[in-house]
DNA sequence: CATATCACG
DNA sequence: ACGTACGTGATATGC
């Protein structure tokens, strides 16, 4: 028989620092929980135990009794985000149904000595589970150690039995605790003896094995062959010898707690359903719910039932003129969910009937001769509908011929507001999370489910994701008007759906020959610098990885080491740019990089998603960033070279027809002129106002000189702390950035932050409010919850203060622009002229125009964008246009 | 599947 | 003493 015991708080503690941050999204951190539970899973798979138990060290108040003064003094308390952890660990094991072990004044070690011992006694095997060495003493023919250790999230174990110590450190178990006596053990405030280390405590322990033979025999040792004759050993032992008996005695481990144990009391046993699921949940650890097969509880009477919907609603097949006339009479009566399946085959609208107190599920198939009239009547703008990913639904229907009005709520975006940094905003993951069930799959394996017919289970699930959204809008629209979201929601983020609808659908034309004749050229030249690199390297090998590069550079060339990373050496443009003197391959290799990234990511990349129509149509995430920028993806058409002449080749290849043309418009400065308007500093507000150049007005304002005498290198370095001041500035980062040292550097955003009071100050505030809030907020209410703000983790902390600072001002930029785009793409649709959207990059837009209507196109697009928002500087407006990409921006 | 690198604002 | 600017997405390598 088997015993697993876990020194709990060494699992959770190696848990905790070996992951990423984790939060609930109520804000409880769970990294320590979720890693602990791993582990355990691992152990158990892995040992296949008869019996589990768990022990705890009390936390710091019990450790008052201590044997010796000083002791434990220096062991830091938890960090404040791992202890709120604890309770809820602890509640985790008892849903578990695994024993836990705990008792003011005994460490966790000395209970895991006295359960290994009573295993014994038991004739038990023990697996003692922890990241500690302390506990290798206990090892024995019937107790091994499995070492843990989390690295980056993985965590691998090492079993430590009586052989595999010995092998390490020459001598058995046991005497772990005399080689403490002699050489200490800082972290746990052991002494040991002065001037004795880890080489002579292992030589003197090898051979006299514990510490009272040593002192023994310690006239003769320094005769003894294989230790080292140090001058002086005798002395020091013998001056040290209490010293190395108290600390003997501090080093072992007590076997003899007052616990009522005995292994039977820690057989293996099932969770407890109900109540792992409901902290499961509420941590929203969803693998682990999958992973140990846990089911929502049954619900208590008057709660709402996960089938609710659909057990006590009808469903109508819209097949005839009679039920085809009830769908058209009841969507009118709001709300409606609607859901469509994959190929938009099927249709299923939710209803609810307010007057008849039950709700109905209308279903449409497209084979019906009622489908299209149906639709229809759906799409009017006059009909209001609720979804979810409304953006890609649009664009279906769009595809389809029918409008895209008339969406006013959608799931999705509704718990994007409420909460950005969230990540993923699946329908049935959202529904679980607010409304506390989860629709129908349809896939469902067991009971009669299965034995459905496919079509019968795509309706199940449909009217099923119908009723979950409109549980969603219940939960969710009380909680934007809580937050103050109305206004981003109502009247930004639904409008947007179909301006971005249409953008995708419209994609931007590219010269597919020339982007393919660029890559062969790429291609050719690539070939050829790949040469040249193995003549000067002497060797050939893989340029495009980092680690083959790495052990060519400086290993087989020599070249010094600038920055290390995980894996090895770091080989990025900073460090190579910093060799590029040193030799010649380093240029040559830079080289390579540039066009291979430009013919992999851009020439070859890009040619594999141009569609039939000749275009490229990507896709806009609304709910991906934190900040409240879109992001584009399957092309990403945002990250197109530009900075670099060669990438600038690129941007030509994105062209206008025969006929038209591109304008585009894109605001100038928009970040620094949104901190000028929300911090009001005046000089900052006077640089914009006067319409100067604004790098060189600051350089002029932090160096005290006029601005025409500012000089290239000093705008180029004001232009640097201008976008470090947006980003939350360091020293450090800045003297890399502008080559100077880290005291000019600080010396430099020292003078800007007494120049620029108000920025400074506005800085301040912003991190302030954002800590006692919890929240950072644009001018327009968007907001990011910020837990590291609170986080003890100095790192952290500082991460999240230049979050707080960054997320305002990159936020509003991104409501801004999403105003103007619904602005902008209603002003073109209403001008009748023939004009698109096809794209935005952040703070740039273009539009797709007959070449005649260029002009009116680029005062429209100047006039929407800069009356977007109405600030206390100017918004301004850059417009150009031309045949491609490029020369449009020119 | 994670990491390193690099493209953009 | 820390470790080094905000926000993204695509590609290639290598475990």
């Amino acid at each position: 028989m088997k015993l697993v015991v876990i020194d709990g708080n060494s699992i959770v503690n190696r848990a905790y620092y070996g992951l990423r941050m984790l939060n609930a999204s109520d804000g409880t951190p769970t990294n320590g929980i979720y890693g602990f539970i791993n582990i355990l899973r691992k152990v158990i798979s892995e040992e296949a135990p008869d019996g589990l138990c768990v022990t705890f060290d009390l936390p710091a108040p019990t450790f008052r009794h201590e044997r010796y003064e000083g002791y434990k003094a220096t062991r830091h308390g938890m960090p404040d985000e791992l202890a709120v952890q604890m309770p809820i660990l602890k509640e985790t094991l008892d849903a578990m149904n695994i024993r836990r072990y705990e008792l003011a004044g005994w460490e966790a070690d000395d209970l895991l000595g006295t359960i290994s011992k009573k295993c014994s006694e038991a004739g038990w095997e023990c697996v003692i589970c922890t990241g500690d060495r302390d506990s290798l003493q206990l090892v024995d023919e019937h107790v091994t150690v499995n070492l843990v250790t989390t690295r980056l999230g993985q965590t691998s174990t090492k079993a430590v039995t009586p052989e595999v110590f010995r092998e390490e450190y020459g001598f058995d178990p046991i005497h772990m605790i005399d080689l403490k006596a002699l050489m200490g053990d800082s972290s746990d405030n052991i002494p040991g003896v002065r001037g004795v280390g880890e080489k002579t405590a292992m030589g003197l322990i090898r051979l006299y094995g514990d510490v009272e033979t040593i002192f023994d025999k310690l006239p003769h040792i320094e005769q003894s062959p294989g230790v080292p004759a140090k001058a002086g050993l005798i002395t020091k032992l013998t001056e040290g010898r209490e010293q190395a008996e108290m600390s003997k005695d501090l080093a072992t481990i007590r076997r003899t707690a007052p616990i009522d144990f005995s292994p039977e009391d820690n057989l293996m046993a099932p969770v407890d359903n109900d109540k792992l699921y409901e902290i499961f949940s509420r941590l929203e650890f969803r693998k682990l719910i999958d992973a140990y097969g846990l089911t929502a509880p049954a619900a208590a009477d008057g709660q709402a039932e996960p089938m609710e919907f659909t057990a006590e609603c009808v469903s109508v097949e819209v097949t005839d003129g009679e039920t085809l006339a009830d769908f058209l009479k009841d969507i009118k009566k709001s709300p409606v969910a609607v859901r469509f399946s994959d190929n938009m085959d099927l249709c299923c609208v939710s209803v609810d009937r307010e007057d008849e107190d039950k709700c109905v599920g209308y279903i449409l198939w497209s084979d019906s001769a009622q489908w299209r009239p149906a639709l229809e009547a759906l799409c009017d703008g006059d009909i209001k509908k609720h979804g979810h990913d409304v953006k890609d639904t649009v664009r279906a229907l769009m595809d389809m011929g029918l409008s895209g009005e008339g969406w006013v709520f959608d799931s999705a975006v509704a718990a994007y507001l409420i909460d950005p940094t969230a990540g993923k905003y699946e329908l049935a993951r959202l529904c679980d999370k607010y409304c506390g069930f989860t629709p129908m799959d349809g896939a469902d394996e067991d009971g009669q489910f299965s034995l459905l017919d496919d079509n019968t289970k795509l309706v199940g699930r449909l009217l099923s994701e119908a009723a979950a959204v409109e549980c969603l809008r219940e939960r969710l629209e009380p909680k934007l008007t809580e937050y103050g979201l109305e206004y981003l929601f109502r009247e930004v983020e639904m409008p947007l759906c179909p301006v971005l609808a249409r953008m995708e659908r419209a994609g931007f034309l590219v010269d597919s020959a020339a982007l393919a004749s660029f890559g062969e050229m790429l291609g050719r030249q690539i070939d050829a610098i790949s040469d040249e690199i193995y003549e000067l390297a002497g060797t050939k090998f893989n340029i495009n990885s980092p680690k083959q590069l790495g052990s060519v550079l400086f290993e087989r060339l020599g070249l010094p080491v600038g920055k290390k990373n995980n894996r090895g050496y770091s080989t990025n443009a900073d460090v190579l740019e910093k060799l590029r003197p040193k030799h010649p391959v380093v240029g040559k290799v830079l080289e390579y990089r540039e066009l291979s990234k430009l013919k992999s990511t851009y020439a070859d990349g890009l040619q594999k998603v141009i569609a039939p129509d000749g275009r490229i149509h990507t896709s806009f995430q609304m709910t991906a960033t934190a900040t409240g920028r879109l992001s584009s993806t399957e092309p990403n058409l945002q990250n197109i070279p530009i900075r670099r002449e060669l990438g600038g080749e690129i941007r030509k290849m994105f062209v206008a027809p025969e006929g038209y043309t591109l304008v585009d418009a894109d605001y100038s400065q928009i970040e620094l002129r949104i901190l000028a308007h929300i911090s009001g500093d005046e000089h900052m507000r006077a640089a914009f106002l006067s319409g100067e150049d604004i790098h060189r007005m600051t350089a002029a304002q932090v160096l005290g000189i006029p601005p025409e005498e500012v000089t290239h290198t000093q705008r180029g370095q004001a232009k640097a702390v201008n976008f470090g001041i947006v980003y939350g500035i360091s020293a450090f980062s800045l003297s890399e950035d502008i080559g100077v040292s880290v005291a000019e550097a600080r010396e430099y955003i020292n003078t800007y932050m007494s120049s620029y009071k108000g920025v400074a100050d506005y800085m301040e505030a912003v991190i302030a409010n954002a800590k006692d809030t919890g929240v950072a907020t644009t001018l327009y209410g968007r907001r990011r919850p910020m837990p590291e703000l609170k986080s003890s983790n100095f790192n952290l902390r500082s991460f999240g203060e230049r979050v707080a600072r960054n997320m305002p001002i990159q936020g509003t930029a991104a409501d801004i622009m999403k105003i103007a785009m619904v602005n902008v793409d209603r002003a073109l649709r209403e001008s009748g002229l023939d004009a698109r959207l096809l794209l935005q990059v952040h703070d740039e837009l273009i539009v797709e125009c007959r070449t005649e209507d260029a002009d009116k196109i680029k005062k429209l697009l100047i006039g929407k964008m800069q009356s977007a928002a109405s600030l206390t500087v100017p918004l301004t407006v850059e417009a150009g246009n031309g045949g491609n990409w490029y020369a449009a921006k020119g």
